[in-house]
RNA sequence: GGGCGUUUAGCUCAGCGGUAGAGCGCUUCCCUUACAAGGAAGAGGUCGGAGGUUCGAAUCCUCCAGCGCCCACCA
């Protein structure tokens, strides 16, 4: 008896996702359990920062990793999808000194403690909001193992790698030129500042000579820096200063005489080919500095104004000064030449956008050259594999010229360094616990008071997550983890220094794949920013249209590697999508006679081997695609396969072995019941919410999150019935074309004839009540086509439709026209082929098959629509 | 200054060596008992340009152009 399932006729997202996801978290879907028979599938997740929420950026990665882990999942994997957030140090410390702010505090007036005491008081709102939308976007992780880089395992990782690095050597701490952000306040690694071009000038200027024998001209675009000059460097080789080199010359406005010396690294080519000399305040300078042992004098305070050191200048900023000292130059006649615009690139702070002031100052530094060497191999001998491959170039080329990482931040939010110094007699201890007193001396000690790179901790996501440095089972059996999913855009910050510190420090890589994928962009491609306004905020998108809308929007346009575009429409486009499977289950459930889905029935027909050969082919596709990472590929096919076949043929086709109430009836419902459990399956995925809920009212079953993925499909493929059911296709469609062509009303049931040879005869005959229903028709039979409007439908089969009065001949001959010249347009194509030389000889023999086919099918076709023609022109008056 | 990506239907994108595809938009018809968030039938591309390889190129190679991105201590 019909079980009668009461469903609204539009799907409504919101009385479903909340339910199912606190189902799943319920029954502990999502826990996954090390050991045991399951083979380990694991993703960690790239933590979100807990700056604020989650943006569209972070709801496309973590569908992707949603994606994959449900399917391993279903599979049958232990699959461990570990969660987590950042601590994300100066954009969070930034984020609530900006709240202060509001208030009138600065950090410094609160005092570090209480300072830490509010951040972790924003860190927890943040963090829980965070948590709360990866959980309405439906992401399966794994809670009870949420963790946070600041958290107590992850500081331990931290200090031990910490502590070791130096200890091998590979971490030092010394004076070096860092980029500094004056805004921040804070050293910044080479890869947090962002180049752009500026316009500045290049200003030539003239040092006299100190013998007073001449001048020497150098070329700046900072002129303000020569205050902290302390050497002219000439290129060895340039014959124009050869007599120079070894004399000195006098600094203008401050007096002091600076050595002219020779070093390879000036460039001869650039501006007069001599240079003055900043070791403070230029990297490149500093090196040369090193080289003669010039003295270093700093100009500079933190907050980029020229100190005391500056003279007369003391108390400007860099940029004031630079007019001043200008202006001081030009009063002292001692600029040479024009002032030239001059387009360079200047760094920037990548967090607040301030320019960078390179800085001479004293930071901890990784070693990372040592490092690298290991991580490059691992890549290039496929132990980590890129997806798309050709990202692993953007890692190559930057391991390739790595200097090494300043890992110190002058604040307070993050990791403390684990370093203290003896207030005695100047010791550093590095250590896992705070030492009570200096192990020489017996002094005070007081530890750094810098905390770490967040990327640093970042570095040891994969493992520290484990339970590292302990030998956990959660590390024995997930680590090395199955895949890292993430945007392009942080391969260089984080990818290659996860490779480097898993490889160091576990002894393996930390991943086997990295899937890249794009950024999100809006429409038109343009990058989405609240001051352009075109943000789109995915939790809106979910309150509006239902989780696995977005989810499916987010998964089509994700073609790996590439930027992926979205509009508001498009995820409308997937709603629509989301009823439509909606509809077609209520229909199945709604016509179900007690049958199960578990399997297609034994006995079958034209259109249930059709469909389920199609069914096979998209899950192999789709699989496919799946396997490779390209998310688009699988939606775009269980879409297709779903609306345009199963949909807009198959049920229709089940409607009317189903009206018929004999056994086809019961083979149709168990075709459309297991297919559809099928697809379901195939799409839970993508869609889980959605799936979940028609699959358990389809099956009674629990859940589909652990239900088996569909395997052996292909054992229904059925090229023979796919052949056949297509040219059932091609008969309906013609017949609904010339409906549409003379504007006969939909009601009119047509009296339909066809003619064809022998397999298409067959194939029709049988399936005439098919084609009755679906192209309206009153009859549809074997017959002669003479006196009715004939339609030529494919080689060797024509319909005959019974025209009564309303044939218009005039249409009618437009009509064939049209035909007539498509066929004629594809016969000159084929024979053209055939006709060119060496294609007989050289192309493969069923590509020459094929052509010749085409080509028969094309003239044959040609012959007899003019032969209608001639036909219909003789009826004209 | 290097490098990468991209250029295909009005829009956003798939396809990457053998008959040009999808979604959205557009046109016409239809509220047919799963769905009007729908159904049916259509219109619409010399696949950025120029060479080359090949029997055959949107697809491979070279060059050029536009757009976008990444890297870079020529001050």
């Amino acid at each position: 008896m019909a079980r009668r399932e009461d469903l609204p006729k539009v799907y409504d997202p919101r009385a479903v996702e909340a339910k199912r996801y606190a189902r799943w978290e319920e029954l502990g879907y999502f826990r996954a359990e090390p050991g045991g028979s399951r083979p380990p599938f694991s993703i960690v997740m790239p933590p979100p920062n807990v700056t604020g929420s989650l943006h569209m950026g972070h709801a496309l990665d973590n569908v992707i990793q949603d994606v994959l882990i449900r399917r391993r999942r279903m599979q049958g994997y232990a699959a461990l999808w570990l969660p987590g957030t950042d601590h994300a140090g100066i954009a969070t410390q930034a984020v609530v000194e900006r709240e202060l702010a509001r208030e009138g505090l600065t950090r410094h007036e609160l005092g570090r403690e209480l300072f830490l005491e509010r951040v972790w008081n924003w860190k927890e709102r943040a963090q829980a909001r965070i948590v709360e939308q990866l959980k309405r976007l439906g992401s399966s992780a794994d809670w009870s193992r949420e963790r946070f880089t600041l958290d107590e395992g992850c500081s331990r990782a931290v200090t031990e790698v910490f502590v070791r690095l130096y200890e091998e050597g590979l971490i030092y701490r010394g004076e070096r030129i860092i980029n500094w952000c004056p805004r921040c306040l804070t050293a910044l690694s080479d890869i947090e500042v962002e180049h752009r071009e500026v316009e500045g000038e290049l200003v030539t200027v003239a040092y006299p000579l100190a013998d007073g024998s001449g001048e020497i001209r150098i070329a700046t675009t900072r002129v303000e820096t020569m205050l902290a000059d302390t050497g002219v460097a000439v290129h060895p080789a340039d014959p124009r200063y050869a007599g120079l080199v070894g004399k000195e010359a006098v600094l203008p406005l401050v007096g002091r005489v600076l050595p002219i010396l020779a070093d390879e690294g000036v460039d001869p080519e650039f501006g007069t080919g001599a240079v003055k000399v900043t070791p403070a305040h230029d990297p490149l300078d500093f090196e040369i500095g090193q080289r003669h042992g010039l003295p270093k004098v700093d100009i500079f305070t933190p907050d980029a104004r020229v100190s005391d050191a500056g003279g007369a200048f003391r108390g400007m900023d860099r940029y004031e000064a630079r007019r001043a000292v200008f202006r001081a130059l030009e009063e002292g006649g001692y600029l040479r030449g024009v002032v030239r615009p001059y387009l360079h690139a200047v760094g920037h702070c990548y967090r607040c956008g301030t320019e960078v002031e390179p800085r001479l100052s004293t930071q901890w530094f990784v070693r990372v050259e040592p490092l690298a060497r290991a991580a490059v191999e691992a890549v290039r001998e496929g132990r980590v594999r890129f997806f798309p491959e050709r990202w692993s170039k953007v890692f190559f080329d930057w391991m390739e010229g790595l200097k090494d990482w300043c890992i110190s931040r002058q604040i307070w939010w993050g990791h403390r360094i684990p370093a203290w110094y003896c207030e005695g007699c100047g010791e550093v201890v590095v250590a896992r616990e705070e030492p009570a007193s200096c192990p020489r001396c017996s002094g005070a000690l007081r530890q750094d008071e810098d905390v770490l790179d967040t990327w640093f901790s970042s570095a040891l996501w994969p493992f520290s997550t484990l339970g590292w440095p302990e030998a956990t089972p959660d590390l024995a059996f997930f680590y090395p983890t199955s895949v890292l999913v993430t945007g392009y855009d942080i391969i260089t910050f984080w990818v290659s220094r996860m490779i480097m510190m898993g490889l160091h420090f576990v002894g393996d890589v930390p991943f086997r794949h990295v899937a890249i994928h794009g950024l999100v962009r809006d429409w038109r491609g343009k990058k989405m920013s609240k001051s352009f306004g075109n943000v789109i905020d995915p939790l809106e998108m979910v309150e509006r249209y239902g989780a696995d809308a977005l989810r499916f929007t987010l998964a089509r346009s994700a073609t790996p590697g590439q930027d992926v575009p979205l509009a508001e429409e498009w995820v409308e486009g997937s709603r629509n999508f989301m009823n439509k499977i909606w509809n077609a289950a209520r229909f199945v459930l709604m016509n179900r006679a007690g049958e199960s889905s578990a399997e297609p029935p034994g006995e079958r027909g034209l259109a249930e081997r059709w469909i389920l050969s199609r069914l096979a082919r998209a899950g192999a596709r789709a699989d496919e695609a799946y396997e490779s990472y390209d998310l688009a590929e699988a939606a775009r096919v269980l879409h297709h396969f779903f609306w345009s076949e199963y949909c807009d043929w198959y049920l229709e086709v089940a409607k009317v072995a189903m009206a018929r109430g004999d056994g086809e009836a019961a083979r149709a419902r168990k075709t459309l019941l297991f297919v559809l459990d099928q697809a379901l399956r195939l799409l839970h995925p993508l869609v889980p919410f959605i799936a979940d809920e028609i699959w358990t009212r389809l099956t009674g079953g629990e859940t589909v999150a652990t239900a088996s993925w569909p395997t052996g499909l292909e054992a229904f493929l059925d090229p023979v019935a796919e052949d056949e059911f297509e040219t059932v296709q091609k008969t309906v469609v013609a017949i609904r074309k010339f409906r549409q062509d003379h504007g006969i009303a939909p009601t009119a049931r047509l009296d339909v004839t066809f003619r064809a040879e022998e397999a298409s005869e067959r194939v029709l005959a049988e399936a005439a009540e098919m084609v009755s229903r679906l192209a309206g028709l009153a009859r549809f039979s074997p017959g002669s086509t003479e006196g009715r409007a004939k339609l030529h439908v494919r080689a060797g089969l024509e319909l005959g439709v019974a025209v009564e009065g309303f044939l218009d001949v005039g249409r009618e001959i437009a009509r064939l026209r049209r035909e007539e010249e498509e066929l004629e347009a594809e016969a000159y194509r084929v024979r053209a082929r055939l006709g060119q030389p060496g294609f007989l000889a050289k192309a493969p023999p069923e590509v020459v098959e094929g052509t010749r086919r085409r080509l028969a099918e094309a003239e044959e076709g040609l012959a007899r629509v003019r032969q209608l023609l001639a036909e219909l022109e003789g009826l004209q008056p």
